[in-house]
DNA sequence: TGAACGTCGCTTTGAGGTCC
DNA sequence: GGACCTCAAAGCGACGTTCA
């Protein structure tokens, strides 16, 4: 699913108005006929499609972001795919107030970036680890990495988000990240390792095993490189779900 | 042209679920 | 175990479309 097969931004299409225009063959912008719908509509969806081309050529990711559906900004993924920054976060508890940040791993383009406390996470690394990305992606980040962040470094994460733990809802996977990644088949070299234990991990560095560091770095990182298979699987099964019953393909 | 119907958007409310 | 964002559902009004 691509953002050019979309008219579910413009104002008075939904999702069943999408679908008929899809089943009418309309699946993507150029194939769009005013005579699917009525007048004002029709206005509507040419003006949307004339801005939207343009703001797509710029690479505007903000512009797709402001406008479609939360719960359809998946959509944006296959557009801006190698502009994705996947990451996660290490912390030393659950208050952003009282606990601090321990490692933040980004997973870009197929490369992996570990910052670790004290050594290279400053707010000025963060802010260039997100300098590059049109759309940011996480699990659960939307209520605890990001705002973590922006608290403990003073910083603004503005960059479109997809936060991974609602569309996983939506095809009924839940039980936390570990849980889904276990029920879509991603594996772990470290499966035993938890969130708790990422707390303990970062003590025990400080009281000097550089071994515990290792292996919460490793952990953190595949927790970033997971989450981009796991985009890959839920955005091909909401590609799926939307196309059900059509005989067009969106491509 | 106007009535009837269908669809969508907006607002409110409540609950679920996740992070370390 | 605390925090709380996001989503879904429901209800209502507005708008758009269809058809006679």
């Amino acid at each position: 699913m691509r953002i050019e097969n979309s008219f579910i931004p413009v104002r008075g299409v939904g999702e069943r108005t999408e679908r008929n225009l899809w089943r009418a063959g309309a699946t993507h912008w150029d194939e769009f006929d005013a005579s699917l719908v009525g007048a004002k509509t029709g206005d509507r969806i040419e003006t949307f499609i004339a801005d939207a081309a343009a703001h797509l050529d710029d690479g505007n990711s903000r512009f797709f972001d402001d406008c479609f559906p939360s719960g359809e900004r998946w959509r944006l993924y296959e557009n801006f795919r190698d502009e994705t920054c996947f990451f996660d976060i290490e912390t030393t508890g659950l208050s952003p107030e009282r606990d601090s940040v321990t490692t933040v791993s980004f997973y870009q383009d197929g490369e992996t970036t570990t910052l670790v406390s004290g050594e290279d996470l400053t707010a000025d690394a963060l802010r260039e680890q997100f300098t590059d990305a049109k759309l940011i992606a996480t699990f659960n980040g939307a209520r605890f990495d990001v705002p973590f962040l922006e608290t403990s470094f003073d910083v603004s994460i503005d960059v479109p988000h997809v936060d991974l733990m609602y569309p996983c809802r939506t095809l009924d996977l839940t039980g936390g990240l570990k849980q889904i990644e276990k029920d879509v088949g991603i594996d772990r070299d470290r499966p035993d390792i938890s969130g708790r234990d990422a707390v303990r991990l970062w003590r025990e560095y400080e009281r000097g095993d550089q071994s515990s560091l290792d292996t919460l770095v490793s952990y953190n990182r595949e927790d970033a490189v997971n989450l981009e298979r796991l985009m890959e699987t839920v955005t091909g099964r909401l590609h799926d779900r939307a196309c059900e019953g059509l005989d067009a393909e969106l491509v």
